[in-house]
DNA sequence: AGCACGCCGACT
DNA sequence: GTCGGCGTGCTC
């Protein structure tokens, strides 16, 4: 008898079912292989994966045979099922969800190399002592399970290769190497490709070659599956060897062969929030696979997030500052006076005295607001924004040479004509760091400008002089040895974001690029006071997350309570709200329209609850709402009439701890 | 999702 | 009397 778990989108599927083995494939159905299976009718055939073997079934009735094994890679670890099963449960969704997240898509030529040559063993092991913190603290924590809200060494610094990184790379790496050197695997999780070059290049550099596996989503499919084929035990042996597994936020989910350590770097990223369901943020993987596996686990970062401040003050995790102490110089000009030269005034005095001193002596960074990851549309002829002709919604472009599409609805608009006057010709609305970078380019004359953002970010600059960089916040180069100066230029702009993390997102925006200055090195915050510049100067971003903690407990907002978003039609989402009823909830807020600023689906009626819960009550509260999701899925069918084209839009759709709900 | 089972109108 | 309508329910 074996236990399947069914690749299938039907949240009614989402269980194990018992097949016979047939004995001609006996010997092949092992935990973890792809098999096809027979589903409900002969002919029909389903996807799905071994998740044990055993001799006695709850199933009255008799067993359908297996189909057959796909391939004899035993991609599902044990571990990593219990990790889906448990997650997708904490977010009332589908294990399935989970798996397609953890196991990438099959490539059959990569794993008939991987079958026929395994992977490299036997990795060389080099010590290297974890440096900036309290002697041993951090391999005692990695080596006994220890737990650490750790605060990241800002500054940068220079590689054996002649490559620049940030210091906090180095820690990570470092705790990582000390695991697999006492024959455990360590996965490191970051938000973005540019953070996971960073902690590549150091890896290169103190960890032993074959050790490293990459998992992140820039790589193709064929390179992601090699990586993910290397992390197994072997394929004629079965034998395990540890590795270092980096990566995106999926990372959290690979296969690490007895795992010892989880890392995260910058938890409060939004990178690290999944965009598919079950919608589990990484930090939320981490902690659960922590607690399964009893690993060590670390958050690191150069802010303290408020959900990572909340497991402090329980005690779960322990605060680790550097040891001696370090901090960049941060000069806050709040009260001060504008420059009123050809800058359009946008830079403090204080700031630009700064500036041009430290261009003598190196690199400058000045960091901007972010118009937007994509350029929007305008008519070429009379600048009226170019809307979508089915929703109305902004026209963007992802590449100069895309079919403009839809920011809200995704289509595809290629026979665009302006709503004012017709014309069809539209040009880029760029606005933000390539202004900044002309303004700027006269207030300094004979200064190079370069400037970095979301479309053509700039890795890394020397440590040439007269050096400007006008990146936007996110998508700073590394200066080799640091920046000269510092200027965080549009805090009061981005502080305008109406949002519940405003503070903490902003802190963490300057902070990162705070961390990047030479030592000494001034970072001036233009324009901004208070208890978030604060923070900033004294570099206790730790004591801003506790007072932004005190007030969500006051307000009953996230991370000191739970939430869960409900959004469907009414009748759906009053169903949920019914089911919540029969569970300890705290309260319920809404129905309400779905917020107008979101996508706008073709679907009018849309409405949105939210229910607070405490975390004690979480299992129960994601059951009752699975429960609900399940019977919207075979009960009632879809209403006949009325019927649109496009993708049936889900009755239900459920998200707990969405971080962008209040 | 599919597909089978099941209980009421117009046909040989 | 039966063929078939698609509402309802299940998938090892």
């Amino acid at each position: 008898m074996a236990r399947v778990v069914l690749d299938t989108p039907l949240p009614q599927l989402d269980r194990l079912f018992d097949y016979a083995i047939p004995p001609a494939i006996a010997e092949q159905v092992v935990p973890g292989v792809r098999v096809t299976a027979p589903l409900r009718a002969e002919g029909r055939l389903a996807d799905g994966l071994v998740v044990d073997v055993g001799d006695t079934t709850e199933f009255d009735g008799a067993l359908t045979p297996l189909e057959s094994v796909v391939s004899p890679a035993r991609v599902l670890a044990p571990e990593v099922w219990s990790l889906a099963r448990r997650v997708s449960d904490r977010q009332a969704g589908s294990a399935n969800d989970v798996l397609r997240l953890a196991i990438p898509r099959r490539s059959v030529a990569v794993e008939r190399k991987w079958l026929a040559q395994g992977s490299p063993r036997d990795v060389p092991q080099l010590a290297h002592p974890v440096a900036g913190y309290e002697g041993g603290l951090i391999e005692s924590a990695v080596d006994g399970g220890g737990r650490l809200a750790l605060r990241s060494l800002p500054g940068v610094v220079e590689l054996s290769d002649g490559a620049w990184v940030g210091r906090w790379a180095v820690t990570l790496a470092q705790a990582a190497v000390r695991a697999v050197i006492s024959g455990r695997s360590a996965i490191i999780a970051v938000p973005d490709y540019r953070d996971q070059e960073q902690l590549e290049a150091v890896l290169r550099t103190v960890a032993p070659a074959g050790s490293v596996a990459s998992l992140d989503a820039r790589r193709t499919n064929a390179q992601r599956y090699a990586a993910f084929l290397s992390c197994l035990p072997q394929p004629d042996d079965g034998v395990s060897t540890p590795r270092i597994i980096v990566g995106n936020r999926s990372v959290l989910y690979a296969p690490a062969a007895k795992l010892g350590l989880i890392a995260l770097y910058d938890d409060g990223d939004p990178l690290f929030a999944e965009p598919l369901a079950p919608y589990a943020h990484a930090r939320d993987v981490a902690l659960v696979r922590q607690q399964q596996q009893e690993c060590a686990v670390i958050f690191a970062g150069h802010t303290r997030t408020v959900e990572v401040q909340r497991l402090v003050e329980l005690g779960y995790l322990s605060d680790v500052a550097p040891v001696p102490l370090v901090t960049p110089k941060v000069v806050p000009t709040a009260a001060q006076q504008r420059q009123q030269a050809g800058d359009g005034g946008r830079v403090p005095s204080a700031a630009f005295r700064t500036a041009a001193e430290a261009l003598l002596a190196g690199p400058v960074l000045v960091q901007v607001a972010r118009p937007g990851y994509v350029s929007l549309l305008a008519c070429r002829r009379c600048g009226q924004a170019a809307r979508c002709t089915n929703c109305a919604g902004p026209l963007q472009l992802a590449s100069s040479h895309a079919v403009p599409s839809c920011a809200w609805c995704g289509r595809l608009v290629g026979d665009w004509a302006c709503s004012e006057c017709n014309n069809t010709t539209y040009r880029m609305v760029t606005r933000g760091s390539g202004r900044t970078a002309e303004e700027l380019g006269r207030a300094f004359p004979g200064t190079r400008v370069v400037v970095s953002d979301g479309e053509r970010p700039l890795t890394r600059v020397d440590d040439e002089p007269r050096t400007l960089v006008v990146a936007t916040r996110g998508a700073e180069p590394i200066a080799a040895g640091g920046y000269a100066a510092i200027i965080l230029l549009d805090g009061e702009r981005m502080l305008q974001r109406e949002s519940l993390h405003v503070g903490d997102d902003c802190l963490r925006w300057w902070s990162n690029a705070a961390a990047l200055a030479a030592p000494g090195a001034p970072t001036v915050l233009a324009g901004v006071g208070g208890p978030l510049a604060q923070a900033l100067t004294l570099w206790q971003q730790h004591s801003y997350a506790a007072a932004q903690l005190q007030d969500r407990r006051a307000l009953g907002f996230p991370p000191a309570l739970r939430v869960a978003s409900v959004t469907g039609r009414p009748a759906a989402v009053q169903a949920a709200l019914d089911a919540a009823e029969h569970v300890p909830i705290r309260d319920v807020l809404g129905p309400a329209p779905v917020p107008a600023d979101g996508p706008r689906t073709l679907d009018d009626d849309q409405v949105r609850a939210i229910v607070r819960f405490e975390y004690a009550h979480g299992d129960a509260v994601a059951a009752a709402l699975r429960g609900v999701i399940v019977r919207q899925a075979t009960g009632a069918r879809r209403p006949p009439a009325g019927r649109r084209r496009g993708r049936p839009a889900p009755t239900l759709r459920v998200k707990l701890d969405d971080p962008e709900i209040l």
